[in-house]
DNA sequence: GGAGTTTACTTGCGAAAAGCAAGTGAAATC
DNA sequence: GATTTCACTTGCTTTTCGCAAGTAAACTCC
């Protein structure tokens, strides 16, 4: 097994370090799917609209557990079927994401979540607590939308992401 | 001149859009350094202690550009020297960026920031309030720490980013 | 309990992007 | 007018991405 430890960062600026840590096409969709529809497996991760490439969801998988904001347990009741879940510093990632999602829905005019005009009018007046909520929520076990990422979307219309 | 349009996103999910807009290695390192250090040129940016490449800079710069990221103006006192700044779609990146920062000075035990104890209580009792504080200091011309990034760092301990 | 299937990967390869060094041309300085 | 500065571009190498095709362990079914 190789080890996936790279070297020393390129500097410890805050933001850098953020950059480092998530700032890819892929490892905030990984968080994304585990806070919004409750995603835990390989395969389920596989599955989301965006489609990433099987050799470089394990990489991202093994790099985020590596940094500590992704762990890995043993699924009791299959053992292939590992199941990925956020740390606790992957769950302080949650107030990075919702910024994200009120900035594409104010800016991006397709957003997806322009539909969820309840939950961006909740998340823009109380974003801490709205936050704190979801964080608990995530660590518990829940997600904001669960059945929403269960199935595959069968065609055009189907339930999306956030 | 080439067009650096790319075709249609992976989704419209606020997330992905996050990502593709500026989920790379460098955006949000052009972004901190116009926020804290205020910096406006070309080469500015290329100082940067992380250090990025000459085409990469030019390409990112474009890119921010044309999604409305950035904007580009004449330097009245040197026609080579344009300016960029940050449209208000990127001062809406300003709340990201410090739960960025937040997120790392708490995670990241070499994080610089941590020896700036009073920015970082202000900032995580009342982030919001600081957000639109920085916003409006950035939209009017100014930034967090002026003179730090003027000079490229001498050698070892110098001005660091945040 | 053995065959077939599902799952989480790995491997190999072509394409795209990042990184580095060396230009280049317009604009400023001397 | 010659030189320097600056913002790029170009060309080349290296790394990462993306896709298709394995593969081995674990589970299901008969």
């Amino acid at each position: 097994m190789k080890t996936t430890t790279k070297e020393a960062l390129r500097s410890h600026c805050a933001v850098n370090y953020g950059v480092e840590m998530f700032g890819d096409r892929w490892s905030l969709l990984i968080i994304r799917d585990i806070v919004f529809v409750g995603k835990k497996t390989y395969g389920d991760f596989l599955k989301s609209e965006e489609g990433i490439a099987t050799n470089v969801l394990a990489s991202r998988l093994a790099f985020l557990e590596e940094q500590g904001i992704l762990s890995r347990a043993q699924n009791p009741l299959d053992k292939r079927k590992d199941f990925y879940s956020l740390t606790e510093k992957g769950l302080d990632l949650i107030p990075t994401v919702l910024d994200i999602v009120l900035w594409s829905a104010k800016h991006d005019p397709k957003s997806y979540v322009r539909g969820q005009t309840d939950f961006i009018a909740r998340l823009s007046k109380d974003r801490a607590q709205v936050g704190e909520e979801i964080k608990a929520l995530v660590r518990a076990g829940g997600c904001l939308y669960p059945d929403a990422g269960d199935q595959a979307p069968p065609q055009g219309q189907a339930p999306r992401p956030v």
